[in-house]
DNA sequence: GAATTACATATGGAAAAGCGTATATTCGTT
DNA sequence: AACGAATATACGCTTTTCCATATGTAATTC
């Protein structure tokens, strides 16, 4: 991936929110990310479509949810690039909206 | 200056490819920025005044030239992520048009 | 002061990106 | 099998971005 590439990718407020709140989540799915952002459905995965697309995130299916997380094989580069634009970036407000939401699907222990 | 901000003015290569020239040479002009990129006058132009307006540029007019330069008071993060970009992107076709170049303004003594 | 060089900007059009709505698919539940 | 929940995608439209061309301005040269 090209700075280039990266770049189009965070340029979208949807995707630069999205791809913040999954790396500081670990993970999460689309109905999760609809209530942090108060977005819609199709609006939310088209756009993880394009970073999944871009080989930003990778998912896994569980069950009938799909769960989104950073891709495992980031470069260090774009890790750099991402913890900037997170120093920067206050998601407070997804936050609370996050750990405010109810029926929130079970989350797999995390093993570490 | 937010992370949104700084990703929508580097996702565009003629934008992207005249910062970090720019900031490798310490400055240049717009002529010389239409030579290393092969570009068009007003293509360059329209490009730097984007960045200058996002104040990651900061002109200086000398006589006929227009002189650009990054900004002095970049934040450390901004200069982080440009940091990065610079150490994925080759710049040596560009630097080898700026170097053929022939009749390259004069250049003030730089005191460092 | 006329011509030239360097640069900026306006304008109209083309291409790309983003959006809402509707629909399809998959999985779980009854 | 029927239904509902979660997700993906297709379609048409709007908005944004980008571009080429033309024109304007300031400084230099002759």
């Amino acid at each position: 991936m090209s700075p280039l590439e990266l770049f189009k990718a965070l340029s979208d407020l949807t995707r630069l929110q999205s791809l913040l709140l999954i790396r500081q989540e670990q993970e999460l799915c689309v109905c999760e990310l609809m209530v942090a952002l108060d977005l819609s459905q199709p609006k939310i995965s088209r756009h993880l479509a394009l970073l999944r697309d871009a080989e930003l995130l990778a998912t896994e299916k569980r069950g009938q949810w799909v769960y989104y997380r950073l891709s495992a094989q980031l470069e260090d580069w774009i890790l750099n690039v991402i913890a900037q634009a997170c120093s920067q970036q206050d998601l407070t407000a997804l936050d609370q909206r996050l750990n405010a939401m109810g029926d929130r699907p079970e989350r797999v222990q995390q093993c570490c």
